[in-house]
RNA sequence: CGGGGCGUGGCGCAGCUCGGUAGCGCGUUGCACUGGGGGUGCAGAGGUCACAGGUUCAAAUCCUGUCGCCCCGACCA
């Protein structure tokens, strides 16, 4: 390819609010264009780029046995209600009205759709184990796009999903993609921390979590000091400190005048904060619940929602916690058997708190649990936080900031029983299929490859996924002697199917140079008067200051072992 | 959805307080020079100042509203 016939064009100034570094220098090295907030167009340099993140993960994919197959993007909504997800989807499903009314939907994602797919044409056991996965453009509205192409609202995702006669089945599937994945990554010259995930609103239990770890992402995970436990913030787990005594004291109430939060409690009573029991008043799908947790930590409301099995999970309005007969800044379990409450272990490894007495400026002392206050739901509902142990006993946990590319998930039974999707076993029997779905955001693949793989010239793409291999630069092409040889070393490599671009522009080669270091081509080639007399061929890789001098006979072998 | 900011030639910005000739850098066009790290000179082209309404003799500038975009937060299969 020629520059000449490539839009390659890069900018000197980018607009000062575009904060994200893979933002500013996919915009600056002519990447992408943005055309709306959240939505992108791909220059042909960029579309180079995701074009060969596609054709990896397509090898891949094929290599592991799954089947590509193409889904719609616009679909009756009426799809969407089968699961029940045409309410519930947040952001709300994006949607129009055909020329007959009918409402069509854009798709954020297809679990719908596959398993309707999957429903018609799976019947027998023996038509599984299956996996399907597809590239394809989805739509989410999101509320807030951000930071170039890692959070946007119309992107390309190579969505896969497994469908599997019994558990042991989609364990195997599961880490069919597990494994997949990590070819994938490293394909992409891309190391990625794998972290234990919450399955969400998608359902499902077992979920993984590929992530890249950059001070620009929006996900935070806590690893262990020798890395061998890794989870994000809304599913780490973490060993809570014992605090028991053996003495259990009688509760008496004190009296805490305007002491209404637990930094002044703590001050107030001179305890610390692991002797006092927090309570945070929540609203869950309109019913308003209490969670205790012992005030040295916080509540992470991911495990609350589901420990609750709830779909709405908020904090009660001031006015619902009155309501609902509390007091703020009062408030506690005890003596309020009618409202449900999920108190959180850390209680029961506690002893002696001070809670609220649920009366303005009172207190109880030496509240314990479960002399004095019930539930039925007890379990881990809190948030680890950095420098808190490590599940599996190794040390402090560490919180790092990093970008989600890719997330794998065991669905088990969601779909394929509210939408019907079921085979006969060996038996005869009609059972439920069970299923998996695996995730790679393409365009966030990219953005988190440069976010990984920059300097202060550019972008410095792995070659497997750079636009380019090499970069041939003529300096002054006019001299027909430079120019015959550049077309000559072009010629070669084409012919020999290395990924060149001869940079054919008419411009002086101080700009040739700043460009190939911005854009990020793995390797350089410079045609010009200076190194005409020399035999070789001087060729200069991005991350090398020095060129080399290569006969033209082995000129392409020395590139491909300079990539590989 | 809450808070903050911005919208002025293709791109990046100044001008706005204090109303009166629309400016700078980059890019771009032509010519010449130059040719190893965003080069030099000369000469050009290019803007209903986001949109709508209002105030005024006069609005990029003041007022009201709308739209768009960015950043922080909430949210994020």
């Amino acid at each position: 390819m020629k520059a000449s016939n490539l839009l390659l064009k890069t900018l000197r100034d980018i607009p000062s609010d575009a904060e994200n570094i893979s933002h500013r220098l996919l915009l600056r090295a002519g990447y992408v264009q943005q055309v709306a907030a959240g939505i992108f167009s791909l220059l042909p340099i960029g579309n180079r780029s995701i074009f060969k993140i596609r054709e990896i993960i397509r090898d891949e994919m094929n290599l592991s046995g799954c089947a590509e197959v193409n889904m719609p993007v616009i679909q009756p909504k009426e799809l969407w209600e089968e699961s029940g997800r045409a309410e519930t989807f947040f952001p709300p499903l994006a949607n129009f009205k055909d020329k007959r009314e009918r409402t069509l939907v854009i798709a954020p994602t297809h679990e719908e759709t596959a398993t309707a797919m999957i429903r018609s044409f799976v019947s027998s056991y023996r038509d599984l184990p299956v996996t399907i996965y597809q590239i394809q453009t989805k739509f989410r509205d999101e509320t807030r796009p951000r930071g170039g192409l890692l959070r946007v609202r119309e992107f390309e995702m190579k969505d896969a999903y497994s469908f599997d006669v019994d558990e042991k089945g989609l364990d195997k599937s599961f880490e069919t993609m597990l494994k997949t994945y990590k070819r994938i990554f490293s394909k992409c010259g891309l190391e990625m921390v794998i972290v234990d995930a919450d399955s969400g609103g998608i359902g499902g239990k077992e979920s993984k979590e590929f992530v890249l770890i950059a001070d620009s992402g929006d996900d935070t995970i806590l690893i262990s000091p020798d890395e061998s436990y890794a989870a994000n913030l809304e599913k780490a787990e973490f060993i809570k400190t014992d605090y028991s005594e053996d003495k259990i004291l009688d509760k008496e109430i004190i009296e805490t005048k305007n002491i209404n939060t637990i930094e002044k409690l703590s001050d107030f009573c001179k305890i610390p904060k692991n002797k006092i029991a927090k309570s945070v008043i929540y609203n869950s799908d309109g019913e308003i619940i209490i969670a205790v947790i012992r005030a040295d930590y916080d509540v992470n409301e991911t495990k609350l929602r589901n420990i609750l099995g709830s779909k709405d999970l908020r904090i009660a309005s001031s006015e619902e916690v009155i309501n609902a007969g509390f007091i703020p800044g009062y408030a506690s379990p005890i003596d309020r058997t009618s409202i449900k409450s999920v108190i959180d272990d850390s209680i029961e490894i506690g002893s002696n708190y001070t809670a609220g007495a649920n009366k303005e400026h009172f207190h109880f002392k030496n509240v314990n649990y479960p002399r004095d206050f019930r539930s039925e739901i007890v379990g881990d509902i809190a948030e680890a936080k950095e420098g808190f142990l490590s599940p599996n006993n190794s040390g402090k946990l560490i919180a790092k900031k990093g970008i989600e590319v890719g997330h794998i998930f065991k669905l088990g039974y969601t779909y394929s029983e509210i939408m019907g999707a079921d085979f006969t076993d060996k038996t005869g029997e009609t059972r439920p299929i069970l299923m998996g779905c695996y995730g790679i955001g393409i365009g966030r693949l990219l953005a988190a490859a440069i976010e990984a793989n920059h300097d202060e010239n550019g972008i410095n793409l792995p070659a497997s996924i750079s636009p380019f291999t090499v970069n041939l630069i003529g300096i002054n092409l006019e001299e027909k002697k430079v120019n015959d040889k550049c077309e000559k070393i072009y010629d070669l490599l084409s012919k020999n199917h290395i990924d060149v671009l001869f940079d054919n522009r008419d411009l002086p080669p101080g700009v040739k140079f700043k460009d190939s270091d911005l854009v990020g081509f793995p390797i350089r080639i410079i045609i010009s008067k200076k190194n005409f007399q020399e035999t070789n061929i001087e060729i200069k890789s991005r991350n090398d200051s020095n060129s080399s001098y290569i006969s033209e006979s082995k000129l392409v072998d020395f590139i491909n072992n300079l990539i590989q």
